[in-house]
DNA sequence: ATCCGACCAATAATCGATTATCTTCCCAGC
DNA sequence: GCTGGGAAGATAATCGATTATTGGTCGGAT
């Protein structure tokens, strides 16, 4: 199934910044460049669209989304509006298994380091995906697959906002954040977690509030 | 955009139940039906299965989804997580417009008959419309697109597996359900509001437990 | 009689080429 | 000099045909 290689590898291009915001997705040259058919790249195309990762101009083709500060905004409102919500189910449910997968990933994570010397001020691919991994896990508890799907959806708007505006942010405590809400969840105490869990992404959307692609950090 | 037409044509024929759960939506087929390509077809089968409208079998096709009766809970535990909250934003944040948007969905919902007699035991398309319309106007208030999706895509699933299982539940008080959440909502009372929506989701799904159908009504 | 393997029909997946649509740039007319 | 119409090039959308994979079946060997 050479679509699913093609669409992979175009999700991952996305994700990975190598396109500006709005730049067009030509399925000519992305057909070149892999070596396919138009239909393979078209198929893939209209994956990527369905995830959201790529807007359809119809008649006029395919493009990167150039989310506004106030799409953020809402992708953000959106994950602190649920997120939390999962996380006491799962603090709720959650069985042995699930604790030691928590601290499984909550080891990775603090093991893994945020910046690559040579990938400059972006997080490291590595550290995004094990920073991916420990909030999933923590919310798998809920042992709903829908909801998980739901929250699939909203990291991935999310991460792509973040790659197109995160810079290191010298003042933040993440290990710190990510450890308080390890122990909270594993201690069971849900309201603590919770609040955790929402300071965490208040946190996130602050930082990116006013330094999308399109409209630079302002100096106040 | 051909590609368009039909994926609406081929969402709503699932949506209508035209395919019994599990049927293989074979591209040649569906292409000679609607007197056009197999690419257009293929794009839009992908549009559904990106939807869950579908599943994906890699080299064996395309398939309407057989939801088991896990699913189904799951999909109707995943509403009541996150309808109650979002129906709480509404009711914190919705203005005048929003009031006058829920009573006239409210009230076309009331007006519209359940069942036409030409259609059987199924709730008529109209009334399934005026249904859904009725329950995302309400929403609406919360202000936040993100939710709204998630709520769409909630909802077509949770519609799917009604449309096959669902049938007259002369026991039910569906239009005093409705009305009250009308008026809990436009009286800014959330407690009231967020258990009336939680108990309608809950019957909701009682309704259907055990009567999907791959495993007929127990008789018990 | 049963089991294994090679043929075969069906169809999923892909391709190369064609048609339709949009964009741009140029030139005639005002 | 500016504006509107129109051809030309680029690209999106679609098509018809080709290739690859599957599942079933028929035949032979044990």
């Amino acid at each position: 199934m050479l679509s699913e290689q093609v669409y992979a590898h175009l999700r991952d291009a996305i994700m990975r910044g190598d396109f500006a915001p709005g730049d067009a997705l030509k399925p000519q040259d992305l057909a070149k460049d892999q070596g396919v058919s138009l239909a393979v790249v078209r198929e893939a195309l209209v994956r990527v669209v369905g995830e959201g990762l790529a807007d359809r101009l119809p008649n006029r083709g395919f493009a990167v989304p150039a989310f506004s500060d106030r799409r953020w905004q809402e992708i953000a409102e959106a994950r602190r509006t649920i997120e939390p919500v999962m996380l006491r189910m799962a603090i709720e449910r959650g069985d042995v298994d699930w604790e030691a997968r928590v601290r499984a990933a909550h080891h990775r994570l603090a093991r893994t380091p945020a910046y690559a010397q040579d990938e400059g001020e972006h997080y490291s691919d590595a550290w995004a995906e094990a920073h991916r991994l420990f909030h999933r896990t923590l919310l798998e508890g809920c042992g709903n697959p829908v909801l998980l799907e739901v929250f699939d959806r909203m990291w991935t708007a999310s991460e792509l906002a973040r790659r197109w505006s995160a810079r290191r942010t010298p003042g933040r405590d993440a290990v710190g954040e990510h450890g308080r809400l390890e122990e909270a969840a594993l201690a069971r105490d849900a309201d603590t977690a919770a609040e955790v869990l929402t300071r965490h992404l208040t946190l996130t959307a602050a930082v990116l509030t006013g330094r999308t692609h399109d409209e630079p950090a302002k100096e106040t």
